[in-house]
DNA sequence: TGAATTTTCCAAAGCGCTTTGGATTTTGTT
DNA sequence: AACAAAATCCAAAGCGCTTTGGAAAATTCA
């Protein structure tokens, strides 16, 4: 039988009959026989991989857990069509070098972009090399049109906040990512607007800004709380965050919900998952695994179809009553 | 200027002059020229790609975040030797079937096996296939040589289980991960023969075995607080169930260090870096992302000289001596 | 200066597939 | 049975590199 039979039976094209195609399925089962990855990319000028890379800050080294919920998302949907992920870790400030270098050598037929800013420059970037990407996150300040997959932070700190307020809290702190981070900041866009809307003065102190892990909770909320008018209620904006408030609160002999009330932003990481009938935290909670697997989705249907137009596709945070709310104690 | 001359000088081949190099790769450089991947790995017949299989258990869809620090160590020695990483996540029913069909479309050079169990089974099957790899942690019942990079886990838990002793605790509880992984088990073994050159009758329900998580750590710790003659000290197998553990505590009223000792082993993850002058918990502590680092650098080698003998590389977790030990309270 | 080396270059083969264009066989129609 | 159409197959080209074997040019040595 002729090497274009197999491919073609191997592929899947029309020309081959289905008795045929057995046949070789059958042989190819038989001897474990599957298409050298090297040569069929070489012959078709694809990838097949898609390319991950993750920024890590030179200075302090992290390595954000929620890619790793993120990427168990994505990387069914790869699976299922067929590519390859490449994982690359970079220091942030040589990230497009690397997409260059990615682009240059063809080694990728699309990239996810992680963590963007509120002055995104990977998205141009991205676009003058014509690599089909999508943006975990979105963008503020970038006007041009792009793919993106994104909770909607405005509306729902905005929704958290309200919340407390309704409970009867007025001072209300947040404990937010790195300034900067375009999530962080519609975040903190959410928390002022609701303070606005029912005339609470904003202070400057009550927000915090930093790299979103536990010790960095800990430390910011201990900082709050030893304020000469410490507030009476928390946002975080991870639920790695709130495990060192917790470790605040608790140094300080405060009992969450209690004494100081915290919501937290919350991923659904599957190392910390809140699924109690009543969960420890009141939450906003979205699950970044979804958000891979729609980021993947997208991805692959951009880049099948190149002339596709941008899409924007926003998940909804639930706002989940926990144990950690309470109306602020009487004075 | 020939192909075969500009090939040469872009890989480092004596036979061509220093100058004619130079000249090939100011060119290179000035039209951002990276060879083709694609055709590059057909040609010299290698991948130049790692494979990393993460096997997630169907039932619970977990993904440890431990791997996001390792990969962090392991990617920048596959970026310093020109290779990429693979990323796989499967079900772990299917690992093997995802390693033959690696092997069988030669998608990588080689592969690293994680979390692997007292009896495992990858390790045969991967040299059937000839695949060279490296095994983060050890399987005890493996009698072949492999390439490994494991902590000392057994010493490390004993060390840590004869320290509580000696400040007085004789009812220990030991909060383990998922019975059977390799790990786990030395543990184990740690921590009976400390009991054991004590004196100390060992108490089977002191000992759980769970998938590490916070919500893991903290049932677990609470079923422990809760028995009729509760343990004075705990030790945790991550920094993770640690945080579940000390809610726990919490919910108990029961203050760390002071009413209960907590050592925890410590991966250095970098959102839990426990770096305080006096660290928060006690610790038999030993970076994953060193062990990244290493078991790369292992694999690089083994690929580059397969005659290799293989080799093991043993990591001594360093006991850190926390505020979350204090000799038991006073009945 | 001419021969012997050494350095530098080049044309062509090959890596293991997919894809093309055409040839051959089978099936369907009258 | 004869022809057209459809189904099936095949030989060969090509993907963009590396590598080989040998030729040409430059250098060294006698």
């Amino acid at each position: 039988m002729s090497q274009t039979t197999v491919s073609r039976a191997l592929n899947g094209f029309p020309e081959v009959s289905e008795k045929t195609r057995q046949v070789v399925l059958e042989a190819a089962a038989k001897h474990n026989y599957k298409p050298n990855t090297r040569a069929r990319r070489l012959a078709t000028g694809k990838s097949m991989t898609i390319g991950h890379l993750v920024s890590v800050s030179k200075e302090y080294e992290l390595v954000n857990p929620i890619f790793a919920d993120f990427i168990a998302g994505a990387s069914a949907r790869y699976a299922q069509s067929g590519y390859d992920l490449l994982l690359s870790l970079v220091p942030d400030e040589d990230e497009f070098t690397s997409y260059k270098e990615l682009t240059a050598r063809s080694a990728v037929d699309g990239v996810v972009v992680h963590a963007p800013r509120v002055d995104e420059q990977r998205i141009a970037q991205l676009s003058s090399l014509n690599l089909p990407f999508v943006v975990h996150g979105r963008s503020s300040n970038t006007l041009e049109k792009y793919n993106w997959v994104d909770v909607n932070n405005e509306r729902s700190f905005f929704r958290a906040t309200q919340l407390l307020i309704e409970l009867g809290h007025t001072s209300i702190g947040l404990i937010n990512g790195v300034a900067g981070v375009d999530f962080a900041v519609r975040r903190t866009r959410g928390y002022l607007r609701a303070l606005k809307e029912h005339n609470i003065e904003p202070a400057d102190v009550y927000v915090t800004h930093s790299e979103m892990t536990e010790p960095n909770g800990y430390k910011n909320a201990l900082a709050l709380l030893d304020l000469p008018n410490p507030p009476t209620a928390l946002i975080a904006s991870s639920i790695i965050m709130a495990n060192g408030i917790r470790r605040a609160l608790n140094d300080r002999d405060l009992k969450l919900g209690r004494d100081v009330s915290v919501i937290t932003h919350d991923d659904d990481l599957s190392y910390f998952r809140d699924a109690a009938a009543v969960p420890v935290y009141t939450a906003t909670r979205s699950s970044v695994r979804e958000a891979g697997r729609l980021s993947a989705d997208l991805l692959l249907k951009t880049i099948a179809d190149p002339g596709r137009d941008p899409e924007g596709i926003m998940l909804d945070a639930e706002l989940i009553l926990g144990s950690s709310t309470k109306p602020p104690p009487r004075r």
